[in-house]
RNA sequence: CGGGUUGUGGCGCAGCUUGGUAGCGCACCUGCUUUGGGAGCAGGGGGCCCCGGGUUCAAAUCCCGGCAACCCGACCA
């Protein structure tokens, strides 16, 4: 017999790098790609965020936006119009200076994001108030060329949607900024079961080109923060660029205010961090490619039943509209079975052998509390839909109470030292980017928002004594 | 771009100090036995030892020069 800890994955608390890096790889999530820091995201993984993509798809449509397809090319001169976002991306920008066996005499950027190119179609689409507001999101994939790769957390290559619109005024573009930012968090809630906190990004944190970035901040498991989506509100500065102008009902010309927002496949490294623990993945039912496994015990004779019951176990919960893989792999044991499933995160399993049929029950495992309990067989379909449900809100709870056991107010240096080491920090801050930058300097740690639900509160910045900006405590924490 | 570590069958590693033509565990294949927490025994297949030079009768091993990957920092969804 193979020994246990000869296959098991590095325990969080040993080495949490190591614990994300085999767990991504073991549980067949995604696989390294022959380019540095390129992610070939694998049935599993990519299953996973089909149903995030579902989720959140059908709540973009809900809200009145469109899907679209831009191109994947850009012309760098486009990019160059706006004057922060060129300085932003520039860095980090793959450049196409050769096709067609020639060098191009205009290089070809490949998308970062699409806000220019969307910005120069959008010029030409609208003309009149009456074509505002213009709502379009588009399902697509990006490059940015990072110096630090990390499967799902930072690839050079990333999958994402990205919403862009154009409105008449500000007040309604500030509006649809909040309209992304509310079914992101009812995603990252109802789907991902993971509590976020949402806020305004500081200045010095905002997207390139934005007037106010909101983001949704998570807290995972080693104690830091992951931002799991933002929404911009990018005023006129993408319409001054490229000119995206209406004429509004009393004949006169105007800007339109656009906003952009985006959520990626970074929300599946989020939620690996947030929901993991020492065995492996533990996998909300609601994202879970597998809600149910159901592992045969048995041999020969002995497993003739038992496959007859398994099948139609199956199928009376695929019935339910439950997602149920029966591991019927007959060359492994029902215990590397075990091993592997929980590994791979899937919620519940049912083990069903003669012992269990002889009964007239199986026996339910449970991922996130490790018990197992037996069933009647007559019940165990009715009761499948409420146990996932149970297991949603557990998980959900578990993280929130793990994000408010790990998230401290600091009112000195000292505790914001303390509080960053093990989590989220609330403190108030003086709003000086100088000050910022000592902090990240001297704590690793930045200002992930001020969050819009915050008391009112003034007084002295936690880290340098100046008078207090924001009017409340904004969060700090390292980060992904 | 700095600092660190590592490149040896698919994966994880030993061998390198003290050169003699490659080994272990897992995985894989075959057979028999086994199946309620990572099965056992027996047999078997698979390696340009990262690349290029050099030293030597002889290099995975020593010398020089590259390259790559990963981890820790600076940039970021």
């Amino acid at each position: 017999m193979a020994k246990a800890d000869e296959k098991a994955i590095t325990p969080q608390s040993e080495d949490f790098s190591a614990w994300y890096n085999e767990l991504v790889l073991k549980a067949e999530l995604a696989d390294r790609g022959p380019v540095r820091g390129t992610m070939v995201i694998r049935p599993y993984g990519y299953r996973i965020w089909e149903l995030i993509h579902d989720a959140l798809d059908l709540r973009i449509k809900a809200t009145g936006h469109e899907n679209a397809y831009f191109p994947l090319f850009i012309p760098e001169s486009h990019l160059k119009r706006e004057a922060e976002h060129v300085e932003g991306f520039a860095p980090e920008l793959a450049v196409v200076t050769h096709a067609g066996g020639h060098e191009l005499e205009e290089p070809i950027v490949v998308r970062p994001t699409s806000e220019t190119i969307i910005g120069e179609m959008f010029a030409k689409w609208i003309s009149s108030y009456r074509d505002l507001p213009l709502l379009i999101n588009q399902w697509a994939n990006v490059v940015r060329w990072e110096l630090r790769p990390r499967l799902f957390l930072r690839t050079t290559e990333f999958l994402w949607q990205e919403g862009h619109t154009a409105h008449a005024d500000e007040a309604d573009a500030q509006r649809e900024t909040m309209v992304a930012t509310e079914f992101y968090e009812q995603v990252a809630r109802e789907f991902a079961a993971l509590p976020v906190i949402v806020g305004d990004k500081t200045p010095s944190e905002r997207f390139a080109g934005a007037v106010r970035t909101v983001t949704l901040e998570t807290l995972v498991r080693d104690g830091r923060a992951i931002q799991s989506a933002t929404s911009h509100y990018l005023g006129t500065n993408f319409s001054k660029a490229f000119e995206i102008n209406y004429t509004s009902s009393d004949g006169e010309q105007a800007l339109c205010h656009t906003t952009s927002w985006g959520m990626s496949t970074r929300m599946i490294g989020a939620v690996i961090m947030a929901q993991g623990d020492d065995k492996g993945l533990i996998l909300p039912p609601r994202l879970a490619p597998y809600q149910i496994v159901i592992v045969p015990i048995g041999r020969d004779a002995d497993l003739v039943p038992v496959v007859t019951e398994t099948g139609r176990l199956a199928d009376e919960i695929r019935g339910l509209g439950i997602r149920v893989k029966v591991d019927d792999r007959t060359t492994l044991s029902p215990g590397f079975k075990f091993n592997e499933w929980e590994l791979r995160g899937v919620p519940l399993r049912i083990e069903l052998g003669p012992r269990d049929l002889a009964a007239g029950v199986a026996t339910l495992a449970n991922r996130l509390t490790g018990e197992k309990t037996t069933v009647p067989l007559d019940e165990i379909g009715q009761q499948m839909s409420a146990r996932l449900d149970e297991f949603q809100d557990a998980l959900y709870q578990r993280a929130l109470d793990f994000r408010e056991a790990h998230t401290l107010t600091a009112t000195s240096k000292e505790e914001l030292a303390d509080a960053v080491a093990t989590g989220f920090a609330l403190a108030l801050h003086c709003g000086q980017k100088s000050c910022e930058d000592a902090i990240k300097e001297d704590l690793g740690a930045t200002a992930r928002c001020i969050p819009l639900d915050g008391e009112p509160e003034e007084g002295r910045c936690a880290y340098c004594d100046a008078s207090s900006a924001y009017g409340k405590r904004i969060l700090f924490a390292r980060a992904y």
